[in-house]
DNA sequence: GATATACGATACTGTGGAGTTTCGGATCTT
DNA sequence: AAGATCCGAAACTCCACAGTATCGTATATC
């Protein structure tokens, strides 16, 4: 906090908001606007280099001149754009937000263990894994900055649980479970436990291992049997 | 693994064992033994000054110099028993394990919920805030650095994994759940929930928490119902 | 007492990274 | 064309920290 910094390039802007400290890339449209403009469709090409530094090294580890080579950009730019490391980062984390599931795209088998079996699919892991390095990097100054762990947790967490949510949902609509399920905390499960054993654990979180939470652990939670079960 | 010895120190060698990372504190009983001798008594209290200092920190937010003054010693006092603050903090982790659990002081009150029930306790909640901090505190390096995760898991969460897989099978011993149960897996939950709930979600692990965790999922997995079902 | 080492404190050295500036060139407005 | 601002590249400043060395003192062996 307190950055205090005076960054004049340009102009200004600044803006400080005084707690609701916004990210926020650019407003342009201020004030005059002589010479060459800024190439903004080079943003997201900068924050998805950060994020891969911030996978590979996390966010300690990482220095702004990797992103910038990586993103084949002067140092320069990148503090044109961010004021700081800090804001790049959390500007890179935001961006993921994006990819957010559409309920309309979430299967629809029938059964409840159809539909999350469902979800486990390559690029899902694939991605999954991709988040879950992004939140090792992270997870240092998630601890200090509690506005990061929102973020963090909005953009790469939240996503799957919210999918979970739905689908437990739907089961309970259509009489499959009961309606006193705390749906809330079974939607948590395997995201948390996905990250545990991929974090701490540092064992794959591959198809088998995912079955077998399904199976072994959310289906008896939800009275229901699982697909290995006699 | 590796207690291994011999470390001189004082003079020569620098050995640089090429890649078996040994940990390892003092030795002792080696050569000459002239002048005033280590006082050895106050390692633990440096190491315990480096845990406060890393679940506070982070392990790269952590100084030696903030480790030492902590701990009321000099910082060539420090570098005198560890050759490097990677040593000193894997030392410190290490040094964690020793609080393990005891088979025989885990609750015994006859039924599965009420063991469970009766491992949630004020000081153990405390015990693990301060874990997850530090577990919080080396993750950036754990990524990097399979070794410290492996301590860390070790150290930090296996002794409550290993407490709920004992309360478990005596559970299946005493024909109350199912012998088909996947104990590796369900004695994982409540550790993994605990430390999402807490690193990213922020919020407290709290005794309605885990009560909650108990009735509403590891409950209803083992087949049992829960404290406030019908 | 002489010698050798540990101690806490503090000063020093070297390195690496955040953030700034400079440069030649490109791209915009007027 | 002229001026302003962007671009990538690279040099530069500044500072924090790991690790080392030095100092005066305390405690050990011989």
């Amino acid at each position: 906090m307190t950055q205090t910094g005076t960054q004049m390039e340009t102009q200004t802007e600044t803006q400080t908001a005084p707690s609701g400290t916004r990210v926020l890339i650019d407003s342009v449209e201020a004030s005059p606007k002589l010479g060459r403009k800024r190439d903004h469709t080079r943003d997201p090409e900068i924050l998805e280099a950060a994020l891969d530094v911030l996978a590979e090294t996390g966010f300690d580890g990482m220095t702004v001149d990797m992103v910038a080579a990586r993103a084949k950009a002067g140092k320069a730019t990148l503090y044109r754009r961010w004021p700081s490391k800090n804001e790049l980062v959390l500007d890179a984390v935001a961006l993921m937000k994006k990819a957010d599931v559409e309920p309309s795209k979430l299967p629809d088998t029938g059964t409840l263990r159809g539909d999350l079996v469902a979800m486990i699919k390559p690029p899902s892991i694939k991605d999954g894994e991709r988040k879950l390095s992004i939140m090792a990097g992270l997870f240092s100054m998630l601890w200090r900055n509690p506005e990061l762990a929102h973020a963090a947790n909005a953009a790469l967490v939240e996503p799957r649980v919210a999918a979970n949510r739905i689908l437990i949902q739907r089961a309970i609509d259509r009489g499959e479970i009961s309606a006193q399920s705390d749906v809330e905390t079974l939607a948590l499960i395997s995201p948390s436990m996905a990250a545990y054993r991929s974090l701490i654990l540092q064992k794959p979180v591959d198809r088998e291992f995912l079955i077998s939470l399904i199976d072994e652990v959310l289906m008896p939670a939800f009275g229901l049997r699982g697909g290995d079960a006699p």
